[in-house]
DNA sequence: TACGGTGCTTGCATTATGCAAGTAAAAGCA
DNA sequence: TGCTTTTACTTGCATAATGCAAGCACCGTA
């Protein structure tokens, strides 16, 4: 996916050429479940690559929304959380979720959103 | 993407098995406007190449999200249809052009879905 | 029966994904 | 302080997906 230039003016197009893929609305939920660590990702259960998660931080970050941060009391490790914008999409990442459960046999809403994750820290 | 085996019992992981990609919704999205044949798809501004439409098709079908058909009285050409399933995807489809409107600049709601489209013929 | 349109398939180059291994820096411990 | 472990990546390489351009068979029309 070059992403680059856009294929049309549809705003469903468009949004899939930021979050069309199997991975990045995944990241998006693990950060709404109050993950924020490369480790943490990582360790879901759909064991996403590591060079992808790389890559798809950076997508995130580059598009506006995720954000890295780096604790301020210099306690712990620093990480990634999701921006205004990116918090925009559980809305989407909820329709999916909603369709899934109810369309795909074996599914089951394990991660919920934590809403310590969610406000502004 | 092999899509055979599931990555996890998550509902959204397992939904973009089905349609993580950055053409199947555009294209559900246009059986939702009331595109059928296959020169209808290829013709959207997008321009999907004809061997992804040509498996996309084949992976609705195969995934019971749309069937393809042929006119009961001969006239004109089949075509390819939402079932149910489809159908119910609509509301995905719908909060993701919500979120695109907002938040892509110069997108711009053409598309419609047609309620003859969207009927039990 | 020639002809154009439609619905694909095929070949090939490019890009994305997946897996395993490696590495530098920070964190923890003695 | 020095050593080890953990973390957060990067790199190399194989495989799969995508994109582009042709080609080809079938149908309807003339």
């Amino acid at each position: 996916m070059t992403r680059t230039k856009r294929r049309s003016i549809c705003p469903v197009a468009c949004a899939l050429d930021i979050f069309g893929d199997r991975w990045t609305l995944l990241l998006i939920r693990d950060m709404a479940c109050g993950k924020a660590l490369f480790k943490e990702f990582a360790a879901s259960p759909e064991r996403i690559a590591t060079n992808i998660l790389a890559d798809r931080l950076e997508r995130l970050v580059a598009g506006g929304l995720a954000e890295s941060f780096v604790p301020q009391h210099g306690a712990g490790r620093g990480g990634y959380r999701l921006t205004a914008k990116g918090r925009s999409l559980l809305p989407v990442l909820s329709s999916i979720a909603d369709w899934g459960l109810e369309h795909i046999r074996g599914t089951e809403a394990r991660l919920r959103p934590t809403p310590g994750a969610l406000s502004v820290s």
